[in-house]
RNA sequence: GGGCGAUUGGCUCAGUGGUUAGAGCACGCGGUUCACAUCCGCGGGGUCACUGGUUCGAAUCCAGUAUCGCCCACCA
């Protein structure tokens, strides 16, 4: 069914390619289309802005998405799938506007991701990171992520989104490592980077330090134990057996590390010990009493041991005065380097040792349950240390200011926009950025350090010649060992990608890009340190819009996780309801900033959709008027041939035009679906299509009107396929092979060119509306009284005196749809033939009464056809009542504006009106 | 401790001041009409969480309350 013989030319615009003659198969099969039509826009090379097959102009203004890179070590989820539809939508409707869309695909090496999976790999082989060593680790990293690659990049494919494959890049290759390098050296240059020891939060399952974002506080129930530390006896420099001072703690294993005891300056409890001396167990080492404000004098006892390399708190009071700080903890959380038997303990075997010992020393004081918050890591969930480590930082200060003002000034719009406030809050907090890190699957820090202690950054690529300060030979430098944050690869995405730091065509052409779409969760790991690096490195923010989507959530709105085991397979779900319905259901549910649930009803929503319209297609594409050559090119028809439904029917796809443009300039993305489900299904299927089904099967209608009326369905089915292309892509596609063609229409539809929403009529013609409202109350009434739903009845209608004549063109539609036969119209509602057992059909507006004259009136049908009416005039008679009580108040018609006190009275006239005529057929 | 979000029919969700609050699914009744049973027709079903306020008018704006969820946060 799909083209096969004319793979390359998209511009072929020759009438006698205006149809293909193959037709649409009967039936509906994603799979059967899907895979093909994919070739098809590979081989015509529509992906590419400069691609041989792209429309765009070469001025064209640009449109650009960087694909935020999935983690090369996975597959896809929804979550992906989504994010990926998102954005080929935008791309794909770019595209068709005429600008150079470019849609740029990416994988990112996932440095501690990568890591921890690979780790597992390893641990089930019986090696690990430590036996291989740092090269065959990194050369089985290669082999791991050259299988994964694959995978991601066939699911993309599948999914449809319109990537431009050959500008495919990866965080790991050249051009990003040289802009890391770059970017780094740059930041050093500026002192935007900078080396010193500082506590980080250290993964001991991890090896490495993260950041402060990658650790999760966690609430869990632990212990605060209280022990009492000696005061010595300044006299003789022995601790005092009775003088003590009681700590609380729910680290006792710190205790190795503490370095003095603090107590709030203002506690007159503690006044008297502060400037003496404690002894501390085990490591016997006598520290201060000192006094700092940190302290809160209600808590615990009011006295807090100071652990100054592995606490937060402590670190700062160490700062301030001037405390040793004594590292008591190596890479594994072990104990180390405190000259204690608890050296190369673990932490948690060498706290329950240290409890024991301290109670056998009588100064373990008490112990409660106690609720406390504790950091783990994101990645390992073990519980993360601080730690002294001498580390790379980025200096975010200046960073987030500039990011701040991006922001604030509009150059950068967050979508939906309450998000200003996390961001303001996040940025205006923000600490120095950790980027260094103890692992191997990454960048290596370009930072070179000679025997002397001088640092060296180069952003060369085999490194400097020698030291910048003493001029030692390269060969006596070392080389940081550490790897930098994935994190920080990503931040320089948008414009690595483009070829930064060289000033490419590229970089020209598509820097800065246009819209950055991805989940609202890694708004700080990515979005804030893209633009803080963007702004920095190229002078402005790297795209102008970030657009927030949810996750994606299961039925039962759990979060998906493979523990869990409630993950859907994209592929899977593709398989069994194609690509189109998985794009259209995640397009659907989509609210800005939202998470969503996904579960099989909303496939089979967008299933069911995709059939309708394949099916509306093979209608109108067979519906043909056997007076129109086959190939004859498409014209627009003379408006003197069209009618009230050739006019209804352009002005709903005008209208549905509008509302899917209005979605995408406010990036409400289920709103477009919306619009095109009810537009298309709603409208075009059930009225567009069934009124013109009856005038192109009557043959007392002039020949070229009849061609007015298939022309007109075949032009709204022309603009609904181009508006629904950038969701369903594969269907549409398919489908337009089938259309024909006017001159100038590419022969691909995802090159075609997006309808122009200016200059169509919007208004949809009244009487259409009329009637569809007779046509439903016809059918109402029937199905009320019980009539078959296939029987021919004699019905009578009066329309409205004004519309007569409309109603007269459309009566065999109107008998069609209502199966009224014999249908008889009459010019007064007073002269309606009135039989008895007669249906009585009253509509709300239009003055529009109707009679139905069922074969034979039983009791029954009387008694259901008067019940029905008594219900409908004891609800018009309630909102009667209701809109006379608006219109009975002053303050009402004085104050709202005349439009709405016009539309009130109105609608009372009506009501009042129906009422009247209800009761006068219940013959009261 | 701060901040954000949600609360609308049985379910999943639209709907940011104006007539009668919508959709899909589910439900009930009826349909072999020549595009579609992945369909067609008709119907039932909602005090828009609660309380107060602003307004001629509130699902919608404001204040507060409740429940659920999320984010941020160094108190031992």
């Amino acid at each position: 069914m799909t083209d096969t013989t004319s793979t390359t030319s998209t511009t072929t615009t020759a009438p006698s390619a205006a149809t293909k003659g193959d037709g649409l198969a009967r039936a509906y099969r994603p799979s059967d289309v899907e895979g093909a039509i994919y070739e098809r826009w590979l081989a015509a090379d529509v992906f590419a802005p400069d691609g041989a097959g792209s429309r765009a102009r070469a001025d064209a203004e640009s449109f650009t998405i960087i694909q935020p890179p999935p983690n090369i070590t996975g597959s896809l989820h929804l979550g992906h799938a989504q994010r990926a539809a998102v954005e080929d939508l935008m791309i794909r409707h770019a595209r068709m506007t005429g600008r150079a869309a470019l849609f740029l695909p990416g994988l990112d090496h996932a440095s501690i991701a990568a890591q921890f999976v690979l780790d597992r790999i390893l641990a089930e082989e019986g090696e690990s990171r430590q036996s291989l060593g740092r090269e065959r680790y990194l050369e089985r990293m290669q082999e791991f992520v050259t299988t994964t690659r694959e995978v991601i990049l066939g699911q993309e494919r599948r999914l449809g989104a319109s990537l431009d494959w050959d500008r495919l890049r990866y965080t790991m290759d050249d051009g990003s490592a040289k802009a890391v390098r770059v970017a780094f050296k740059t930041l050093y240059d500026r002192e935007l980077a900078y080396r010193s020891e500082a506590l980080v939060n250290w993964c001991p399952g991890c090896r490495t330090s993260v950041s402060d974002l990658e650790v999760i506080s966690s609430p869990e129930t632990g212990t605060l134990w209280s022990i009492r530390y000696h005061l010595i006896d300044d006299a003789t420099g022995e601790p005092l057996p009775d003088e003590t001072v009681t700590v609380a703690t729910t680290r006792p294993e710190t205790i190795l590390g503490d370095t003095a005891v603090a107590v709030h300056p203002d506690d007159d409890r503690y006044r008297t010990i502060v400037g003496r001396r404690v002894r501390i167990p085990f490591v016997e080492r006598d520290v201060p009493v000192i006094a700092d404000d940190v302290v809160d004098p209600a808590f615990g006892t009011g006295a807090v041991k100071i652990t100054p390399a592995h606490d937060h708190d402590d670190h700062e009071t160490g700062k301030r005065h001037g405390l040793p700080m004594p590292t008591i903890l190596d890479d594994a959380a072990a104990i180390a380097a405190t000259g204690t038997a608890y050296d190369g303990l673990d932490r948690y075997v060498a706290r329950d040792a240290i409890l024991a010992d301290l109670a056998a020393r009588g100064d373990l004081a008490g112990e409660q349950p106690h609720e406390l918050v504790l950091g783990r890591c994101d990645r390992s969930n073990d519980v993360v240390e601080p730690r002294l480590k001498t580390q790379w930082f980025i200096r975010t200060g200046p960073l987030a200011a500039a990011a701040l003002a991006a922001t604030r000034s509009g150059a950068v719009r967050i979508v939906p926009d309450r998000f200003d406030k996390t961001w303001e809050h996040w940025l205006t907090n923000i600490r120095d950025w950790n980027v260094s890190r103890q692992l191997w699957w990454g960048h290596r820090i370009p930072a070179w350090y000679c025997p002397d202690g001088h640092v060296t950054v180069s952003s060369e690529i085999d490194g400097p010649a020698g030291c910048d300060v003493c001029g030692r030979p390269a060969a006596e430098l070392r080389q940081d060992p550490d790897i930098f944050d994935t994190w920080f690869s990503s931040g320089l995405w948008p414009f690595s990608t483009l070829g930064w730091p060289d000033e490419t065509a590229d970089l020209r052409r598509f820097y800065p890009t246009s819209v950055l779409e991805t989940g609202w969760e890694i708004i700080f790991f990515w979005v804030a340190r893209m633009v803080m690096l963007g702004i920095e490195l190229t002078g402005r923010p790297p795209f102008h819009t970030i657009s927030l989507s949810g996750l994606i959530r299961d039925p039962l709105g759990k979060k998906m996780s493979k523990t869990k085991g409630n993950v859907v397979d994209p592929l899977a779900v593709m398989e069994e309801a194609g690509a189109d319905a998985l794009r259209f259901a995640l397009i659907h549910g989509a609210t800005a900033g939202m998470d969503q649930r996904f579960g099989p009803q909303k496939l089979e929503l967008a299933r069911n959709f995709a059939n309708k319209l394949w099916n509306a297609a093979r209608f109108v594409l067979g519906a043909r008027p056997a007076e129109l050559a086959a190939d004859a090119p498409r014209t627009t028809a003379p408006e003197s041939d069209l009618g009230p439904t050739e006019r209804w029917i352009r002005s709903r796809a005008a209208a549905t035009v509008e509302a899917v443009d209005r979605g995408l300039a406010e990036y409400q993305f289920g709103e477009i679906t919306r619009a095109l489900h009810d537009g298309i299904w709603s409208e075009f299927c059930d009225w567009g299509i069934e009124l013109a089904k009856v005038r192109l099967a009557d043959e007392t209608v002039p020949p070229a009107q009849r061609a007015a009326t298939w022309s007109t369905l075949v032009d709204a089915l022309d603009t609904y396929l181009r508006l629904l292309h950038p969701v369903m892509p594969f269907v549409t596609e398919a489908i337009w092979a089938e259309v024909p063609r006017r001159p100038g229409d590419p022969e691909l539809l995802i090159v075609a060119s997006w309808p122009a929403s200016e200059g169509r009529d919007t208004t949809s013609d009244a009487r259409i509306g009329e009637i569809v409202d007779t046509i439903v109350a016809l059918r109402n009434a029937r199905a009320q009284a019980s009539i078959p739903a296939g029987a021919w009845l004699e019905t009578h209608l009066a329309p409205p005196a004004d519309a007569f004549d409309a109603f007269e063109e459309l009566a065999p539609a109107i008998g069609r749809l209502a199966r009224a036969r014999p249908l008889s119209l009459h010019r007064q509602a007073a002269g309606l033939a009135r039989p008895a057992g007669a249906l009585e059909v009253v509509l709300p507006a239009g003055d529009i009464e109707a009679t139905i004259v069922p074969p034979a009136a039983s009791d029954d049908t009387i008694g259901r056809d008067r019940a029905r009416l008594e219900r409908e005039l004891v609800e018009a008679e309630g909102h009667l009542g209701a809109a006379r009580a608006r219109l009975g108040n002053a303050s009402f018609t004085e104050k709202a504006p005349p439009a709405v006190v016009a539309g009130a009275r109105r609608r009372e006239a009506e009501l009042s009106d129906q009422v009247a005529r209800l009761r006068e057929r219940l013959g009261r």
